[in-house]
DNA sequence: TAGTGTGAACAAGTTCACAGCC
DNA sequence: GGCTGTGAACTTGTTCACACTA
């Protein structure tokens, strides 16, 4: 993650970037999968059709977010796999290291866990709460689960910066505040709960219930629904109207 | 959930309703929660001003959606609770029965399935399906694993109208793939993969790897980021062209 | 020639502010 | 007086179409 022999000088250093449309850093998301599944297939160059067909947007769509970035592409020819990754890498600041603490270790928290696949590394999973006394101290993959009464130690000793909270609903507004006055400010809930955060945190949720009454609806009516590729927004994707 | 003793008419039958605009939709399933949340009190009255604060939105924005659905305020008053919710359900179509298969027993899956918070009765886990041998047979919660070879009997037999998938990323596609011949059109997916879908079917996607990295772009420039209440909006997906 | 980059048109979503009703 | 419902202004996001260039 550190070394990479190429670019200008872009990738290197901080983002100097000037503020994405947030619909565009959900769509950034899509495109570093799909450009790590062509890496994966030894591809080296993709044209703006290719590399949307794969991830489910238009290609003007496509060129257009990426052109937010900078011109990182070659007329005529398309983008270098490679380079490309590593621009949108250093966009979404992945070139930090994040290291995000989950709070509950339920049936959701261990499969969080466990879940090792985050595609980019960058991020590491470096801490498992809970408050039962017969789940503390269980093995779950490479973590060992500790008492979640220590939550602003533990936090300070792996220097977390990150917390996904996988707890009822009922426990997660408070382990959100404690997690916060931990001094965390990036906050991925599973909890089937609204949550308040202060100003400065970020809060994104995520949750089976809401997704399928969304799915529902959908399904309700007439269906046409199309493909909702990502989360934030999605996209109309699967061209619609040619 | 059946009898409500009220409204002119709306609630009973179908939702005649025009197409809601994808935002409302995704936060309509807010309002709900907000909602179960007043009855949990016994508060049978809301302004617009207070379920937005319990929501996270703006009281416009919510009397906006609202408005969509029909005039079920009161003004001067605010709005019954019950009734709201009737209204809301119903314009979800959650009044209907949807029977959800789990295709993937793994953590997730499993966790998945033993997780029966679903709010707002409507959905009911029929199946939990996994290839795996080892796994098949295995009971989790009220259910047992069955064999994913047999995933379009199953599908026929429990008669299952959405699916989720909760397996890796390799495996994703081609059981999607057999979810849709078997049938369904609307299909949630955990699975760190993008999904092709042909038209008809909706698709929604949710993944910790997207979420964080979200959170890192937010997190890595100056922060303010404030709350992303939902999924941030909803998904234009859906009919761009009648 | 093939395919990026982008201004300009269009569409969707949000906020404002106030008219209308209890 | 208080609060809903909604047109009209504004902001954000998407699509089109074409100039530009390797």
């Amino acid at each position: 993650m550190t070394s990479h022999a190429q670019s200008p000088e872009g990738v290197t250093g901080e983002a100097p970037a000037k503020r994405l449309p947030s619909a565009v850093v959900a769509r950034l998301t899509v495109y570093l999968r799909a450009l790590n599944g062509f890496v994966a297939e030894g591809i080296e160059r993709v044209s703006s059709d290719a590399l949307a067909e794969a991830s489910g947007v238009s290609s003007a769509t496509l060129r257009k977010d990426l052109s937010q970035l900078g011109s990182y592409g070659t007329r005529g020819v398309g983008y270098e796999v490679d380079n490309l990754l590593q621009h949108l890498s250093a966009a979404l600041g992945l070139t930090r290291d994040w290291r995000v603490a989950i709070v509950g270790a339920g049936n959701l928290g261990r499969a969080l866990a466990r879940y090792g696949g985050f595609e980019v590394r960058g991020f590491e999973v470096v801490a498992l709460l809970d408050t039962d006394p017969e789940i503390i101290g269980n093995e779950v993959g490479w973590l060992r689960v500790t008492d979640a009464a220590n939550l602003e130690a533990i936090f300070r000793r792996t220097r977390a910066n990150m917390a996904v909270l996988a707890l009822p609903g009922s426990a997660a507004q408070q382990a959100c505040d404690r997690v916060i006055s931990a001094g965390v400010r990036s906050i991925l809930s599973f909890a089937p709960t609204i949550l308040q955060v202060p100003r400065g945190v970020t809060l994104r949720k995520v949750d089976m219930a809401t997704e399928l009454q969304i799915l529902a609806y959908h399904a309700q009516r007439g269906e046409a629904g199309g493909q909702t590729g990502e989360n934030e927004h999605g996209e109309p994707a699967a061209g619609t109207a040619p």
